[in-house]
DNA sequence: AGATATTTGTTCGTATGTATT
DNA sequence: TAATACATACGAACAAATATC
């Protein structure tokens, strides 16, 4: 029953599910289409091609969430609201469990953040590192449920169309902050403390936060002014 | 721009879209069936049928996103690490919020859970009506992605297999407690009562991960135990 | 590297079922 | 009840991709 649904095993081809459920050919391809597009099967061509089954993947997932979502409005106190809990919780539970490989990816995005606070598309690549190192740090949390919970709501930071607005332009404090934190949250990790890890995350999402709406109030304003002046 | 994906509105019919793209009608079916199982078109047959933009409703997301946590393997440790720091934000973010609806929903959950500790299928509906209490609070959330994240634990929740093998026995202490904190938290709603509202969600979470881990290690117990003998 | 066989991808024409009027 | 409009399903054929020899 189990090896029934083991990733990797194959279908049948098309003529065979035909035969098997007495359905055209059509009928048996939107099937396929269906399972293909839920992530839970992969179809290639050719000789040895046909529908085998896969694990779905984050990325799928975080796709058809999105879906969700799209019709729900979500502003950046939301997206704070929740990060200021989860992310301290999944500082705490990678701490003693990032490998070698992690601590390089996290140093990675922390030297992209390094510079100059920058705007346009170069600002755009420093916060995107940013999320990044928070996306490093789910991937090392064991907890599949937690792990998922802050991928996503880092997928909406760099998807979100206030938030596009904003990293346009430098922000300095955002940026020196970020860096400042991410420095001291990887030497938390590297000294296996988890209290201060804790409370650091705890302190830069709070942080984060701050600034976050400060900018987005900024932009808020901005765009009255533009409006009135208009009239 | 925006009427255009408006809910409600109507995609072209099948020949129109043939036509419009140049493709085969087994090619646009497949192409809606795809958007149908995304949960953002519904289609009808008939006269003033076809496909029409829907919003994506939380039982689909539910489901797409069930597919993802399929493969990976979630403990009830992990489901209570994240609803320990999700459900006292979401008492706290309900209070003041909360329509006549939304209470006298709230006491119906409440008014299954007041008799004795039942087990089987009895049971099971006493624990489902306590993960209602919880799904009522979602709904009147505010935070879309709070409110989500918090429904969709408890649908873990329904779902486990674990859970399921545990909800089977009577829960004398589960229920109890959860009864007590249930009525509590209701009476810190309709007082409007935030920290009260916020620190008795605390408590509950926490008695309730250390009732449902104790459950589980018993059977899990009984389970080696029955292995042993086997052997 | 190239020919070939296998399997999905796409098309056309037609027939059937179903809901509205 | 009958007519209409639309999705749903079928079957045969051809095109494109890809693994294997």
């Amino acid at each position: 029953m189990d090896e029934e649904i083991a990733p990797g095993s194959r279908l049948p081809q098309e003529r065979a599910l035909m035969a098997r459920f007495g359905a055209s050919r059509g009928t048996i391809r939107e099937a396929l289409k269906s399972l293909e597009v839920q992530g839970l099967v992969g179809v290639r061509t050719g000789p040895r091609g046909g529908a085998a089954v896969t694990v779905v993947s984050y990325a799928r997932a975080m796709e058809l969430l999105s879906n969700y979502f799209y019709s729900q409005h979500i502003t950046l106190a939301d997206i704070y609201a929740v990060r200021k809990i989860l992310e301290p919780q999944l500082a705490d539970s990678v701490v003693g469990r990032l490998s070698d490989a992690h601590l390089i990816a996290l140093e990675y995005t922390v030297g992209i953040c390094a510079g100059e606070p920058l705007g346009g598309a170069e600002g755009r690549r420093q916060r995107i590192a940013e999320l990044d190192f928070h996306d490093v740090l789910a991937d090392a949390c064991p907890n599949p449920v937690l792990s998922f919970y802050c991928r996503f709501v880092n997928g909406l930071l760099k998807n979100l169309a206030v938030c596009d607005e904003i990293y346009d332009r430098p922000q300095a404090e955002l940026t020196r902050e970020g860096h400042a934190y991410h420095n001291d949250l990887l030497r938390a990790f590297r000294e296996h403390d988890r209290p201060a890890a804790r409370r650091l995350m705890r302190e830069h999402m709070a942080e984060a936060e701050r600034l976050m709406l400060s900018s987005a109030a900024k932009l808020e304003r901005r765009f009255l002014v533009l409006v009135n002046a208009a009239e």
